[in-house]
DNA sequence: ATTCTGATTGTTCCG
DNA sequence: CGGAACAATCAGAAT
């Protein structure tokens, strides 16, 4: 357990932190992106004619539903997409240093 | 050093 | 076109 448990993320109240950056190097996506890209075709085709309403909660009890070695292929994806960002981290990272002239 | 928070990411569906 | 449930994330900022 990390650390407490309340934790609304999202308060509106704090977001006024984390100065947006020049080139905001937004981060990777996460395990669900990967895992609802392959899933939106099979939930779908398993439930024909469920609206997002239904699908779109179905989609993530199933996503939990599948075996850890099953997110596995997912949560790599994320972590390798994580690194794609880390790649634009260091562009900003270089263009900031860069642009004192 | 430790803690936390916010920003972001993508899917589906419709009006 | 965007928003909202759904989940992860995680990197940087505040303490």
């Amino acid at each position: 357990m990390p650390k407490a448990a309340a934790t609304k993320r999202g308060s509106k109240e704090t977001k006024r932190r984390t100065k947006k950056d020049p080139n905001a190097p937004k981060r990777g996506l996460s395990a669900y992106m990967f895992f609802a890209n392959e899933q939106r075709e099979n939930v779908r085709e398993e439930n024909p004619g469920v609206s997002f309403g239904q699908v779109g909660k179905i989609l993530g009890e199933r996503w939990k539903a599948l075996s850890e070695k099953q997110r596995a292929p997912y949560e790599a994806k994320a972590a390798a997409d994580k690194k794609r960002y880390e790649d634009e981290k260091q562009a900003y990272n270089a263009q900031n240093d860069d642009e004192s002239s």
